[in-house]
Parts: structure tokens; C-alpha cells; sequence
DNA sequence: GCGACAG
DNA sequence: ATCTTGTCGC
């Protein structure tokens, strides 16, 4: 199989240029990478990425310096420290972090704890034990706990930078469209992202046509990942990787006219998943196929039908529950953006091949969790 | 102990 | 998402 890899660093070296090539409607695979001959990027894709990333909050350096304000004898939670970067779901990414990351043993990690009071500990070899650091600072344990009485620092100087990203979240909510603004017979190309190695993102894009049940095209990036996965912001941590993708595909053949993206659309805490925040910066059609419910509640019982309605908070239908056979787990299916519920239901049908996942998406998905040659 | 929890 | 071996089912 042909691929084509490319460095985050790599393609910002590379030429800007706004010639468009065309392409034959016959099958058609990305070539071998050439030597370094200067690939074209659509202007807006590069300028959208740099504008995305530059908006990053460095969550790793914020939550280090949060670490850094618990005072010597107190003791906090890792909810506590989660509400001081703006979101309490992001409790699990700080106690991986905690657990994990070599760079937490030179600041206090030691003082932050479960709420029960009970030590999480950690995976590095310490030379002292979290238990020991904080009896030598006069913290009251008992079986192996903070004792109740103990209570947790919370006066944390903060940004709150996912309060900031929330409210970014609800403009582009605001943006998302659900009038359908697709041709009628659509070109469909699915799109995922895998970890091959940690802090390296692989997207991956599958035009597929669903009629003749053929790939089209696909295509590789790889570029660097610079957010964790939070529960609610999926959209910082991939849309980069996304976007490098799509300027890379861009510059080569046209986009797509839908973008069924592994994960949800408008279903979503605060309607703006991953589907839709992308379909509304890139002012396409996308669709979000996950396979997981994130938001919303079936409306019937899903025992006996292909499709059932999925309602958001406003009791409105704002996706469904698909399922490719009668006996299958369900896929979660929302319109993105440029797509009504009706019309993102019928392109996940129409695309489905013998998988759980449309096969655009299935195929996605297994090529970015390729191994190919770097 | 149970439910929540996209990737 | 990723870490992972064999195992069960169509």
C-alpha cells in the first residue's frame, strides 16, 4: 500500500502555493513521497492551523505551575486542581500525569490526593514514598489516608484556561449550522487519528465511494500532539492533526464534500463536538460517527429498529443510534455542520459496508493505526 | 457499589 | 486513544 508521511515540522517548512492539480476520476492512491519536491498548501488550511495552535493553552505548564502554589503542609485534591484549570473532568489527566510523568518528581506531587484522603501514589521509583513526604510535613494520616480533618488548599491563582476554551467552544456552537448544504450525491471521505508513539499524532483520510464500495484516495500526516484528551475538548487535541491532513490533501485534490470524522458532532455538553467544531472552522459539511454516546438519550427503546433518535438536553433530536444489522452494538451518529440530523443519518447508511463504523471511518481508523515507514 | 467517561 | 495473548464465534 502506498503512503505518504509527513513531519508536523516538515510541512511547516514547506513552500505555500495555490495551484490545484487535477486528478482523473479512476482509483486514485497517494504516491510514494517524492524527494522533497515542494507540496502545495491551500493558504487558508495553513493560516486556520496556525491560528488554532497559537490559541493553545500549554495545559502541562499551567498545571505545574498550579502544583507549585500548594503550600508546604497542606494538601489538596486532583478535582480541586481541575476546577482551577476551568474544567473538573480533566481530574483523570492530572493524576496521569501525576502517576506517570517523570517531570512531577520536582514539584510537590506528594500534596495532592483523592477526595476520600486515601494516596494515589505513583508509578516512578521515588526514593521516598508519598505516604513518608507528607508525614515528614506534618500531614495526619491514618491507614495510609489523610485523615478527615485535614482540609484541602483551594486557593489557587488561576486562568482558568478551560473556562476560556468553554467559551470558545459555545461561539462556535453558535456557528453550527444544521440546514443541509451538501450536494446530491456527495463525495464522502472518513477521517481518524491514532498514537503510534506518545506526543505523535498519525490522521488519516479515506475518500471512499460508497456505490462501488472503493477507495478513492487516502493519505497519512503525522504532526505533534500538543493537548491531552479531556473528556468535552477533544477538539483541542485533534483538530491540528486534522487540519495538517486536510492542507496536505487540499494541495493535492479537492476536500471531500462530507467529512465523517470518528467522534461526535453536535452532541456534545455544550453542542460543539469535534464533528461539528471542525465542519464550523473549516465552514464544511462534516458528520460525527462515534462509538460511544458522549451526550444526549435514546428516545425509544433501542431493541428492534436500525435507527433510533437520540435527543439532547432541549428534548430536541440532534442525532441517532445506527446499527449496520439487527444483533450489532450501535454507532452514534450527529451532524457536524452544513448537514441535518435526517441527512448525516442517511450518508452514514448509504457509506456502511460490512462494519460496526461506516466504512469510510473503518478504514480511517485502521490506516492511521498502520505502521509505516518513518 | 454504581454510573459517567467522545478519542 | 494505548497497553496486551489467547480465545471465542461466525
Amino acid at each position: 500500500m502506498n503512503q505518504v508521511v509527513e513531519t508536523a515540522s516538515a510541512l511547516r517548512r514547506l513552500r505555500l502555493r495555490s495551484t490545484q492539480t487535477r486528478i482523473p476520476s479512476a482509483i486514485v492512491v497517494a504516491p510514494p513521497a517524492p524527494k522533497r519536491e515542494p507540496i502545495q498548501i491551500d493558504n487558508s488550511l495553513a493560516k486556520l492551523l496556525d491560528q488554532v495552535t497559537r490559541l493553545l493553552p500549554d495545559l502541562h505548564h499551567d498545571l505545574f505551575d498550579l502544583l507549585g502554589q500548594i503550600p508546604s503542609g497542606r494538601v489538596t485534591t486532583f478535582g480541586r486542581l481541575a476546577a482551577a484549570l476551568g474544567d473538573r473532568h480533566a481530574a483523570r489527566w492530572i493524576a496521569t500525569v501525576l502517576r506517570h510523568d517523570s517531570r512531577a518528581a520536582s514539584v510537590p506531587w506528594h500534596r495532592v490526593v483523592r477526595l476520600d484522603g486515601s494516596l494515589p501514589g505513583t508509578s516512578r521509583s521515588d526514593s521516598l514514598s508519598q505516604k513518608d513526604l507528607l508525614l515528614r510535613e506534618q500531614i495526619p494520616l491514618r491507614d495510609e489516608r489523610v485523615m478527615s480533618s485535614v482540609d484541602f488548599f483551594e486557593d489557587f491563582a488561576s486562568s482558568h484556561p478551560l473556562l476560556r476554551l468553554q467559551e470558545e467552544q459555545r461561539q462556535a456552537a453558535e456557528r453550527v449550522s444544521l440546514h443541509d448544504q451538501i450536494p446530491e450525491r456527495p463525495t464522502l471521505a472518513g477521517i481518524d487519528v491514532a498514537y503510534p508513539n506518545p506526543g505523535q499524532a498519525r490522521a488519516a483520510y479515506v475518500e471512499f465511494d460508497p456505490r462501488l464500495k472503493t477507495v478513492v484516495y487516502e493519505r497519512i500526516v503525522d504532526s505533534e500532539v500538543g493537548f491531552p484528551y479531556i473528556t468535552g475538548f477533544l477538539s483541542y487535541r485533534e483538530i491540528p492533526a486534522y487540519l495538517y491532513l486536510l492542507a496536505e490533501v487540499e494541495a493535492v485534490r479537492p476536500l471531500a464534500d462530507v467529512l465523517l470524522v470518528d467522534g461526535s458532532g453536535v452532541l456534545h455538553p455544550r453542542g460543539i463536538g469535534i464533528a461539528a467544531h471542525l465542519g464550523v472552522l473549516l465552514d464544511r459539511p462534516t458528520i460525527g460517527v462515534s462509538k460511544k454516546l458522549l451526550h444526549g438519550s435514546l428516545v425509544d427503546r433501542g431493541d428492534d429498529s436500525l435507527v433510533v433518535d437520540i435527543a439532547a438536553e432541549s428534548r430536541e433530536i440532534r442525532g441517532a443510534a445506527v446499527k449496520v444489522t439487527r444483533d450489532n452494538k450501535p454507532i452514534y451518529v450527529s451532524p457536524g455542520h452544513g448537514c441535518s440530523v435526517e441527512r448525516a443519518i442517511d450518508l452514514v447508511q448509504l457509506s456502511f459496508a460490512t462494519h460496526r463504523l461506516p466504512e469510510p471511518v473503518y478504514l480511517a481508523d485502521r490506516l492511521s493505526k498502520a505502521r509505516s515507514p518513518l
